[in-house]
DNA sequence: TTGTAAGCGTTATCAA
DNA sequence: TTGATAACGCTTACAA
């Protein structure tokens, strides 16, 4: 093929601090100092160069700021699934939170085909951190991303490593205060879905669910595992449901509890009439109409709130200790207990 | 393996194209070779600088080959908000996709505080393109978006701009599919949910229900608005069907069907034998097992196909013409018609 | 308060 | 095939 012959319809090259020095008639440096808060620069000329830029649209080129600096301004937001409501939850809440401090979130999905490629080629930018969803990630790709090197911020996985900061919900507590609930309630006949071994809080919300019926002499009747979904949620119910006699069904989270839902109705059992049925995370679903589900709130404002002061704190002082901040989370009393 | 040699220190500074060069004892502009596929490098020489580089951990600076090329392979991906099953899920793909282009994707929701202000901050950074999941914004907002001068690809919004593009799904075609096939099964008193005034999609889809109804010489039996989601679907069903006598309840998309379903159960509607209801997008909830939702499906991965192939041919050839891609709909018949 | 000049880490060009 | 060199656009000592 020949060479393209609008050529010179090329995207035009944006304004620099030169072009717009020229036009106002001052050195680059002034202009540079015109965009820094609390440099020297004569106000009225600072006035006068701020003008020139927004007529000419010049911006500083983040780039070549950013060489300059050593920081990108740049952050890694690194995910299990946005296909899950809480992580794309998580995701919105966060990019708000980090617009707000003028940190940039790039966003990688680990559904990607070879997210391990794709993250080591994203590292070329020297991002100022890693944020990571690890509550919904096995723990061979965390502590990878641990080696990187950047500073990092694990979400829901508790991760060791030098300039790693730890976010987690007290996922045992969430579960043993609902159980608590369900068994001052008078439930006596507990099932269990569990989630996916190789996620964190899988084990943690089992361990609080064991804890809290030992301490109330109850033995847990029957269990089933589950990936976390909807549908395996649906499943697992069916044939927990059909081969035991339960009174309480506690979900690993609160897809498979809405799958459990649908589940028991479809097998007519009245909830909570006949069973419970509780959660764990309080998606936006669990309180729709259909559902009114009894939950545990996995508080997801905390965790940015959480993620967005560590994040702030190791970029002041990156030799700092590394820090766990653990979360609070607390029952949501709707209809299905 | 982990040395922690220097714990006071300042985050150490990455290594460098010199540092590589000094260590394999060849020039700079070598390692920059090596690092180019098709350039000229002796193929021993090659191997042997990108194994330094490994164990160095050395990756070329993105920031400064970008300052260097004028293209940052930074994508901005502006969302309408990221708690809307749809716009998390269509984020979720394309930035699956986009990684494999090695474009990165900076997530800006639309539900910030000042979302104008975060923006024009991004634009700091020489970006590839702006991503817009226009679909669920205002054309204002929209509007102003086209003016800033980078590459556009707008998804579910059409607009008109220099070196914008546009990717947009057959709205009033997927609901007049729908409501044909409603007519078809004998239905005749419809009712409509419709969605926000503000967002191009809501009156595209009202649209193709009337001129389904119309072809069929029937009337708009009743009609309420919503704000697209299952709350407001609950509430302006139960104001709908509690006023007028209804056998199909379109929904303008698929969180307002939800909601209507839920409204129908609690009226002791029987859905499909009293009431059809039907709504659009196709969100993974729509097939929970709870719901079998009826609906027409926009097609997520289509969307994204074209705005990667919109987005490539943009950045070949800066300078050509506009372009649009339609989607078409397609009906997912399921239990509630 | 202002301007000059020296990098930041790359890559493209050019001469060897 | 290789190495020196000149940008890319910015910030910040340092000098004026």
């Amino acid at each position: 093929m020949c060479s393209d012959r609008n050529k010179d319809a090329k995207r035009p090259r944006r304004a620099t601090a030169q072009t717009v020095a020229d036009l106002a008639g001052v050195s680059r440096s002034a202009v540079s100092r015109a965009f820094t808060p609390g440099a020297y620069v004569d106000s009225e000329k600072r006035r006068r160069i701020l003008k020139i830029a927004a007529d000419t649209g010049y911006q500083p080129n983040a780039l070549a700021a950013g060489l300059k600096a050593g920081q990108s301004n740049l952050v890694a937001v690194f995910v299990g699934n946005m296909r899950s409501p809480y992580d794309s939850a998580f995701v919105g809440e966060l990019a708000q939170a980090l617009s707000g401090l003028k940190k940039w979130p790039i966003l990688i999905d680990r559904t990607g085909a070879n997210t391990d490629q794709a993250l080591r080629e994203l590292l070329r930018y020297p991002l100022d951190a890693l944020i990571l969803r690890g509550g919904s990630m096995s723990e061979e790709i965390v502590d990878r991303c641990a080696r990187f090197g950047i500073p990092m911020i694990s979400s829901g996985r508790p991760v060791q490593g030098p300039r790693v900061d730890n976010v987690c919900c007290r996922n045992a507590d969430g579960m043993t205060m609902i159980t608590d609930l369900l068994i001052s309630r008078g439930r006596r006949r507990f099932g269990f879905l569990s989630g996916p071994e190789e996620f964190y809080s899988s084990s943690r919300r089992r361990a609080g669910v064991l804890q809290a019926l030992d301490r109330a002499g109850l033995d847990l009747v029957a269990e089933h595992p589950t990936d976390y979904s909807v549908d395996s949620g649906y499943g697992a119910a069916r044939s927990l449901l059909s081969r035991a006699s339960l009174d309480a069904l506690v979900c690993a989270n609160d897809a498979t509890a809405i799958g459990a839902l649908s589940a028991a109705r479809d097998l007519s059992l009245n909830v909570p009439g006949d069973l419970a049925i509780v959660g764990f995370d309080d998606i936006a679903m669990a309180k729709w109409p259909t559902f009114r589900l009894t939950t545990v709130r996995n508080p997801i404002d905390a965790a940015v709130d959480a993620i967005i002061a560590l994040l702030e704190r190791r970029l002041v002082d990156p030799g700092r200790p590394e820090e766990s901040i653990f979360l609070d989370p607390s029952v949501i009393e709707r209809e299905t207990h």
